[in-house]
DNA sequence: ATATATTAGCTTAATACTAAACAATTTAAT
DNA sequence: ATTAAATTGTTTAGTATTAAGCTAATATAT
């Protein structure tokens, strides 16, 4: 017996909004993912990577404040990274808690070829948009991520 | 030696749209997912029991395509559900590859009870928007969403 | 100084997720 | 009809992810 939801006019539209935003991020996250997995790549690894070649070496719990995740997630992203060779753990000496993640020379020579590519093919995905609508995405997604914030 | 990348004028406005996408997404994901906990519940599992309120009994492999997601998944998730006491999966006659998924009473009562209640935190995650940003929002994630068909 | 609280990272348990290989079934080809 | 191809669902291996509990080290309070 398929019933739609049947809501108020504006309860349909936020959720509608909110469907559509949902599928456009998991969509293209799932071709960005194939691009990444091309160069063996998971979206988190890349995402440390970029992080490192663009903002310098840095701990764990700075990383995954950057990245919003978990210090759990960050400790096993590293740990493969480690096996790859992309990256290495030193001991930080003015706080021998933390652990300063930075790039080997292997890893920067592979990031810093791959990240343009990567950024290619973002560009690609995002040609179906115009300028002014990329900068309407953007102003309207920062709306929604302050939130964030706040909490 | 921290260097923010530098890039075209217009690989940076493209790479500055992604991010805010990507973190609005995230951030409100998480938020949600809070939410979807009190109640014990994941957000793929909510997905399954929405398309099974909304759309109907189906079977696994309709669901992994609204969803967006593989077969092996939709197989766990419907798997716990299955333990939770939400969902059933029987046999399809016509088909006797296929299982099809539908909702217990109990499933049936829980999402008609929930269902309302997590549509007004969606709604009230978007609060911070007017009617009309809203509307450009689903609008320019359309256009991004509608690329996965031609893949 | 010493006790307490906080912080950084690790580990474990649970769920999510994909790709790949597999079984059972159905469909298409000949 | 028989064979070949496609489809549905499951399983396995690997990564992602969080929350909670843990250790070691640092910071704070008294």
């Amino acid at each position: 017996m398929p019933t739609h939801f049947e809501g108020t006019k504006e309860q349909k539209a936020t959720l509608n909004t909110f469907i559509k935003l949902m599928r456009a991020t998991e969509s293209l996250n799932q071709r960005l993912c194939r691009h990444l997995s091309e160069a063996d790549l998971t979206i988190s690894q890349f995402g440390i990577l970029e992080a490192l070649l663009h903002l310098g070496p840095q701990n764990q719990k700075e990383l995954g404040q950057k990245l919003l995740k978990s210090g759990g997630n960050i400790t096993l992203v590293i740990d493969n990274l480690e096996k790859s060779g992309y990256v290495t753990r030193k001991k930080d000496q003015n706080d021998r808690r933390a652990l300063i993640v930075d790039l080997t020379v292997q890893g920067k020579s592979f990031i810093e070829d791959f990240f343009p590519k990567h950024l290619a093919k973002i560009s690609e995905e995002f040609g179906v948009l115009d300028d002014n609508e990329k900068k309407e995405l953007g102003r309207i997604c920062k709306k929604i991520g302050m939130k964030e914030v706040s909490e």
